[in-house]
DNA sequence: AATGAATGAGCGTTCATTCAT
DNA sequence: CATGAATGAACGCTCATTCAT
């Protein structure tokens, strides 16, 4: 792909992302996206099949956005215990800098049948490696629990909730509530 | 006098339900709605001013519905403590024993240009009981914070994660989070 | 029909005449007409088979109110001129005290799949004096032309026209154009 | 580029004017225009913003259809009394030469809430060298009245509502009606 | 006689998608 | 590649009309 065409490309995800923000994913259509993005309404077509694959897309293109570079913070702290809060706070951070994405990407988690199934895998494998470190944690016995799904629920919901209800909240507080996180399922030493 | 069929609006009800949950609320139309409960197409507009009202008077009375009885049960436990711990459980089972409801409900908060201003106020001010007793917990110190932003994402955000995640938790599950939650917010004694 | 009922023809009258005059013909609809007279949507069924029904018999009923009275000023008046001048003077005036049934009269004539064709017919036929009056007037040789079409435009579309474009004309310009209207077509003398 | 098919724009101005006329401005709905334009429901909404900005258009275009060579045929003659007689004789051709599009207009001009405010100030606007002219005669005191109102009703009025009456009335009638109409203002010599 | 809930066809409009250019 | 005119199904909503009460 050309420059030219990628600059294109940005300029329809970007559309779809400000007009889910703006308007709610219950907003979009292809007539907005096309007009935002100053391409014409077929343009659209020569990236992807159809609605859902550019959702899809897009979708699996922010869920490695929000990833990327976690893996390292994880690798450059030693204890299980500091990896799983580089994890939640690498994840925070991300919510609170890309608030844009964030909103997108709950609005198609919230909305399934926008985007394929295989986007929705595909999402989900990029998750993998945070799992991981669950397992890890869990065979270490540092955790009050062994299911996943509890240490999954307890890191990270307060936190994105948190930030979803007000996008401005103060670093503190998400620092606060990160802490709390940790110790809810982190046994007592 | 024919009487409004009262069966006919709570299929109507019921199929919006259906479909906000099966399909998600961007495949709710009126079309759909009427189909599934069997009714005219005109036929919701003689319960509902338009589609915001309907959205609008469905969201509150499953606000209702998710809030009566939670202020017998605060009523029935001595220390705040336990009402904290009651209040949550008490959503965590409606969340539970309505899944429909739930994630209807969720979803318009998530789309909240789907429901009037006065519906949002009237949902908000339905939680004033619980934000009372976060005030109170507060004034007894027996609470990390004071932040009443981070009491409650402590308390819900984690056990409606794991219900929305998965509707057919066990109780034992739910209860094991509510623990933690409640754990991470109240002092050490 | 007892007297309540006749309130009751007479409020769905209104109603439609209030409606038609404010809002259009187009706007006109069962529901709103029902709303301002207070009736309930299927009351006017009792009166009228249908909106078509309905609409004839208003227009025929409003077509006699407007000619009420013509026959018996054109008796009182001895010369075929003077005759003339009363008719247009007469069907002024009316326009001018009931400004709401001309409106509606002429917006069913611009619309006439609206009224039944027979109510057309009846409307027509109560012209038949006035067309009479034109017979004599040609018999008597003291018109420029001997077509009644001619006579007809001449004498009511310039009247008609100015108050429909201002319904509140002042009576002094209403008699100035009756004026140049009569003596367009009446032969010098 | 597939380029806007101004044939397919016409086809749907002729339906529309088809429609007005053959069944009123009350019966003009998209469907019926799109059936009759042989195009799809759709289609209207590439040249139209919506139904009001579709009739304000049309308007305006058969506004200027009727008015287009007025000006080059004043000129033409010298006396203000010819020019008067020669804008009451364009009209009245443009009327028979355009019978649908003369129903149109003055459908429009009786329900004014189909068109925007612009269309009707625009249409407003082609009148005034008509009414300039009306200045110069009543400057040059050859008419009985200084009002224009009054001049406008005299001279147009019959004529109008002769063809209205009936559209293929003769030329020969026409001409009389003129004749006469402009007698009725024109001061005696 | 009168009501008003219910109907379903039709309204104006928007939409995702196609395809000739 | 890219355009944007064109499509037709579907949208939210209104309407005249019916009929059980």
């Amino acid at each position: 792909m050309k420059h030219k065409d990628i600059a294109k490309k940005n300029r329809i995800t970007q559309a779809v992302l400000n007009i889910v923000n703006e308007e709610g994913i219950t907003s979009l259509s292809f007539g907005k996206i096309a007009k935002q993005a100053k391409v014409s309404s077929g343009t659209p077509y020569i990236y992807y099949k159809d609605k859902t694959d550019m959702l899809s897309n897009i979708y699996v293109e922010i869920k490695k956005l929000m990833d990327d570079g976690l893996a390292k913070k994880i690798e450059n702290v030693s204890s299980t215990e500091d990896k799983l809060f580089e994890a939640v706070k690498h994840f925070a951070e991300n919510f609170k800098k890309y608030p844009k994405e964030r909103q997108f990407m709950f609005s198609l988690q919230n909305n399934h049948r926008l985007i394929s199934e295989s986007a929705r895998a595909l999402g989900m494998e990029l998750a993998k490696p945070l799992f991981d470190l669950y397992s890890v944690a869990i065979e270490q016995n540092i955790l009050k629990t062994n299911e996943v799904e509890i240490i999954n629920v307890m890191l990270f919901a307060p936190v994105k909730w948190l930030i979803e209800d007000n996008p401005d909240v103060s670093n503190e507080k998400i620092q606060e509530v990160i802490v709390y996180s940790i110790n809810s399922i982190i046994k007592d030493r």
